[in-house]
DNA sequence: CCGAATTCAGTAAGCGCTTGCTATCGGTTG
DNA sequence: CAACCGATAGCAAGCGCTTACTGAATTCGG
């Protein structure tokens, strides 16, 4: 039906040349007289001739692609991350293949197969993982392999259990305990601590920070003032609302991630209360929306961007054969306007 | 350095057959004895082998991959697109590869050419153009190039001038018209219209809309209140500001997407102006942030996954050799708390 | 004016996998 | 009993491109 596809060979004779001159002067890497460049070229653009990067790949370049597995692309924390990816893809020359589990742990499992396939030069796999030793010994293992065949498997923020698994990091734990530093510097004793799954390991980091925080400062914890479920809008809403109908007694509220804090604003704005006057909050990772709440949220900032870029970045060093070491990097509070002095004789 | 990839020859040597026993037993697509499988698949294992994409690609398999043009994925118009891309992309057993321009012309057209190379099932170009004739033939050469081998190029709701391109479009001038007869029939004569570029389709649909709403009543159109600039929260601002500034005689206004209804609700508070009790305002995209503003944002809803689907359908349709005719959905209002009568004896 | 360096082009051997065709073998038929 | 058949397996020809190696001009130092 179609014209069959121009191939190197059609391009070489119509230029009257050998196709190794064709693929020569297409790469550029060789020395090509002036005519025959010019030759080829127009037969190139007369033949309509595009280069089969699978032909190419398999003849021995490197497939100049990375790929990165989220879990939501409309997610803005996995969104920001992904941007980073891509814009360092792009700046190095690389394709970028995005992949999204949706949440499903053998989605994540079957994605890194479809990437290392691909030959891809690193396959980099986006925050939390569930806490599962199982599920953690199939990603070691395909680390390994990967990195056996001269790929490289990176986790960006997620726990790294393996030393064939690169990793960036970002100080998880740090900032949650600046954001509960910051609530209790406030005078707020009584924090309820809000959202993330029970066992994900950017949950359980977030939560050693809070209850580090409170430590340090010879405050009690109370287990009571624990309400996990999920990171997310809906968790947050009835989170809150549980929390409130318990009857549990806090004057703010540490948010283990910034949807979750949206959720809980519109809980507690569905019951009259109003932040900060009545309750505090602080959220964490810094996503525009954070900015879209009123008041305004004040939430940790994580590198989201950065990340990605880092990531790519050591994937690129280690094509090049040098061997980057793991990158960790910093959080920060942003101070917005969720947070005040809790009020006065409570109750 | 490492031990080299072990290959398909490599497994028939272990399991004692030959590389085209392996291959069928892989494919699955022809009858192999238990017996040799299970040896074929110890082999397989024992070896870590991994077929190779670009070999199997370029012997003759498609490559199952589409490519998705954005400008950005961290943008929720894009990323909603981006997703339902990705869903019917897994759906169908396909490979997705996100590439952003970030707004660049000329980034669209090398990505097109990077995914042609890449033998992508089909490419798909989301979200509006700007309207050059220059630009415009670039892209046409492309898409009859791409379906001259095979491929497919897919507009997703952007214009589409020429019949190699296939179009997954959206009621872009009718949901303008339904926003802005909405506030007209709130009794609001005066409407504001502000941003998108100046010359981009999706802009130049969206003013249609409105002027059409405007004169299907029989109400003046004033140039003076058409505000055009750009997309996005920064112009939003400043534009409202400006409009407020130049004391122009509105009671709503019809931004041109939420995002920059975002700016717009932000330039108006710091004004100390209410909305709907001063200004009433309509957003267009209904992206999850216009549910985040208080009051919540009457917008237009775009039906951005099911379009990315639909595309990717188109694409497996064009490749099973069906010619699926170009697709069109509808978008409508969602009325939420943005919009109420205008004030009576404005001024 | 000669051997050596330099420039440019061609030959051909793969890269790893699929697949059309052929071959083998233990039954089936009529 | 011979012609056949279905189920399996192997052979070998590519798919389109890169890249040692080689070879032939051309240029250049001395």
């Amino acid at each position: 039906m179609q014209p069959r596809r121009a191939t190197i060979a059609d391009v070489a004779a119509r230029a009257n040349v050998s196709s190794a001159t064709v693929s020569r002067a297409l790469a550029g890497n060789y020395p090509v007289a002036k005519d025959t460049r010019e030759r080829i070229e127009a037969a190139v653009s007369a033949l309509g001739y595009v280069v089969n990067a699978q032909a190419r790949a398999l003849a021995g370049q490197a497939t100049r692609t990375v790929g990165i597995i989220i879990q939501e692309i409309v997610d803005p924390f996995y969104a920001f991350v992904a941007r980073g990816v891509e814009q360092e893809a792009a700046v190095t020359g690389r394709l970028c293949l995005v992949c999204c589990t949706h949440g499903d742990p053998r989605q994540e499992l079957a994605f890194i197969d479809l990437l290392h396939e691909q030959r891809a030069d690193a396959v980099i796999l986006v925050g939390g993982a569930i806490s599962d030793k199982r599920h953690a010994g199939e990603i070691m293992a395909r680390g390994a392999s990967l990195r056996q065949h001269g790929g490289l498997l990176i986790h960006c923020g997620r726990a790294t259990p393996s030393a064939d698994i690169a990793a960036v990091e970002y100080d998880n734990e740090g900032g949650a305990f600046a954001a509960t530093d910051h609530l209790i510097t406030n005078g707020h004793t009584r924090i309820l601590y809000l959202g993330g799954p029970r066992r994900m390991s950017t949950s359980a980091d977030r939560l050693a920070g809070y209850k580090r925080a409170l430590s340090s400062r010879n405050l009690p914890f109370d287990p009571d003032l624990v309400r996990l479920g999920a990171f997310g809008q809906p968790f947050g809403h009835t989170g809150m609302l549980e929390a409130l109908d318990a009857g549990l007694d806090f004057t703010a509220v540490f948010a283990a991630n910034d949807s979750t804090a949206i959720g809980a604003y519109a809980a507690l704005s569905s019951r009259g209360l109003r932040v900060p006057e009545d309750i505090s909050m602080v959220g964490y990772d810094d996503i525009p929306a954070a900015r879209l709440l009123k008041p305004e949220l004040t939430t940790v900032h994580v590198p989201l961007e950065e990340m990605g870029r880092q990531a790519v970045r050591l994937a690129a060093a280690h094509a090049d054969g040098y061997g980057g070491g793991d990158i960790r990097l910093g959080t920060h509070l942003v101070l917005r306007d969720s947070v005040s002095a809790p009020r006065r004789k409570k109750r």
